[in-house]
DNA sequence: GAGACTTCATGCCTGCACAGATTGGCGTCA
DNA sequence: TGACGCCAATCTGTGCAGGCATGAAGTCTC
C-alpha cells in the first residue's frame, strides 16, 4: 500500500530526519505528529516504532520521541539509505557505498566465477554486449541501465545474499551519480573491456581473472569519483561492544 | 524498553519466522496474533509493521499477514541476523557474512591506515599485545572477545560508517563460531603475528602492508570454517531491478 | 467472459486507563 | 543561607477496547 497514511508518515519523518530539517537531539510529541500530518494516534505510533527500527528515533515515556544522531542510524536500511541519497548533501552515502562496492564487488566476481548458474553466465555475456553496442553509440542512458542490470547481476551470481542485497542501493548510487555529472561524458573503451572481460571470467569459471577484471573496474570508479567526498570529514565512533 | 509488549511481539514473530516455525507463503490473521499473544490490537499492528519493514512479512486488506520467503528478508537487518544466528541452522548467515568480512576488512585495514586517528592507533596495538598475551597463555574466552574488539576497532578506525556497522553481527559470528567449536584450540602463533602486523601497519600509516596482513587473517579463517557450508545450496534470486 | 455485488480482514480513528520518568516543592541538615 | 534528598504532581508514551471506512477476493449474474 504505497499510499498509505502509515506509508506517508514513515516518509515524511525519515525524509525530514535525514535531511536535517528536524536535527538530531531534538524532542518532538507523538500529538505534534498527529496535529502536523493530521493523522491519528495510530498512523503516528507505529511510523515512530518503524523509524525506531531504523534508528533514527527512540521514544521514551514522559519525555516523547528523540531524533538520534546520525551514528546511530542503521547505514544498511533501505529507508535510511534512500533518503540520504535523495537528501542532496550524499557525500558521505556515496562514499560509504563506493568503499563498499570496491571492496565487495571483486569478492562478488570471484564467487560467481565459482559458483554462477549457467543462465546468469549467459545473461552477464549478453549484457556485456549491449554495454558496448550502448557505450560506443553514446546512449548513456540506456548503457546506465545495462550498467546497474549487470553488477547486480554479478551480485546475484556470487550466491551471496549479503551482497545480492546490495544490488539496489548500488543502483540508485550509480543513478544519483549520473544526476549530479560524475559520470565520464561516453564510457572508456577499457571499462567497456573490462566488464566483457567480468562477463568472460565468470562464464569460464575462472575465479582469479574475474576478481582482477572486477578489480579494475572499481580502482576506476573509486578514482573517478573520490574526490568528490575528499573534504567530507570523516567519522570515528568508538564501537560499542 | 526492552520489555515492552511490542517488543516481546516483535522477537516473538521474527523467531518463530526465521526458525521455520510459521512458513514462507503463510498466512496469519492478526487477531490469531491477538489470541496468541494475549495483547490488543495495537501492539499486533505496531508489531507487523516493524516485520514489514524487515521484508519478513507483508500485510494486505481482505487476505491478512503473509509471511515472506527468506529472499525477501533483509539480510542487513539487525533483528534478522540475530534471529538467523539463534536459529540454530546458521549455515547460510555465518557464510553470507565471513565472505562479507573477508572482502570487507582488507579494506578497512587499508582505509584505517589512511585515515584512522591517533587514539585508535593507540588502543590497536594495546589490543594486539593483549591478544598475544591472552593467546599464549591459552586464555580463549579473553581472547574471544579481545579478537572481537580488535576487529571492531579496525573497521571504526576505516571512517567508513557502513564497514563500522557490521562490528555487531561480526561480533556475534565470532562468538557463534566459538560455541559451535570452529575456532581453533588456541590461536596459531602466526594469526598473532598478523594481529600485531595489522595494528603496527595501520600505526604507521602504510595502507598496502594493513591490506596485506589483514587479507592474510581472513584468507585463514574463510579455509578453517568454509567447509562447515560446502553442502549448503547457495541460492540465486532473480534481481529485481 | 465481463461486470456488479457481497464478504471480510486490514486501515484508520477515538476515548480511556495505566506506567514510568521528570520536575518542582518541601523539609532536613550542615 | 544553601545544598541535599525525598516525595508527589504531572506529563507522555504504552496498551486496551470498540467503532466505521476501505478495498481486494471471491461469487454471482447476465
Amino acid at each position: 500500500m504505497p499510499n498509505s497514511l502509515h506509508h506517508r508518515a514513515v516518509e515524511h519523518l525519515g525524509n525530514r530526519i535525514v535531511n536535517g530539517t528536524i536535527r538530531p537531539g531534538e524532542i518532538i510529541l507523538a500529538s505534534s505528529i498527529e496535529d502536523e500530518l493530521g493523522v491519528s494516534r495510530s498512523v503516528v505510533r507505529e511510523a515512530v516504532r518503524v523509524l525506531a527500527s531504523a534508528g533514527l528515533v527512540i521514544s521514551t515515556k514522559r519525555v516523547g520521541i528523540r531524533v538520534l544522531p546520525p551514528e546511530d542510524w542503521n547505514p544498511f536500511d533501505p529507508l535510511v539509505i534512500r533518503w540520504r541519497l535523495a537528501s542532496g548533501g550524499l557525500g558521505a552515502q556515496l562514499r560509504s557505498l563506493t568503499e563498499l562496492r570496491v571492496a565487495v564487488e571483486p569478492m562478488a566476481a570471484e564467487l560467481a566465477a565459482e559458483h554462477a548458474p549457467d543462465e546468469f553466465c549467459g545473461e552477464l555475456l549478453n549484457l556485456a554486449a549491449q554495454m558496448r553496442h550502448a557505450g560506443r553509440s553514446g546512449d548513456l542512458a540506456t548503457f546506465l541501465e545495462l550498467d546497474i542490470r549487470f553488477h547486480a547481476l554479478v551480485l546475484a551470481a556470487s550466491g551471496n545474499e549479503m551482497f545480492a542485497n546490495l544490488a539496489n542501493p548500488i543502483g540508485e548510487t550509480l543513478r544519483g551519480r549520473t544526476e549530479l555529472g560524475l559520470m565520464p561524458e561516453r564510457p572508456h573503451e577499457e571499462a567497456l573491456a573490462w566488464h566483457q572481460a567480468v562477463a568472460d571470467a565468470i562464464s569460464a569459471h575462472d575465479p582469479q581473472d574475474a576478481r582482477d577484471a572486477m578489480e579494475k573496474i572499481m580502482r576506476r570508479t573509486n578514482e573517478e569519483i573520490c574526490g568528490v567526498w575528499a573534504d567530507k570529514p570523516r567519522l570515528f565512533p568508538t564501537p560499542r561492544i
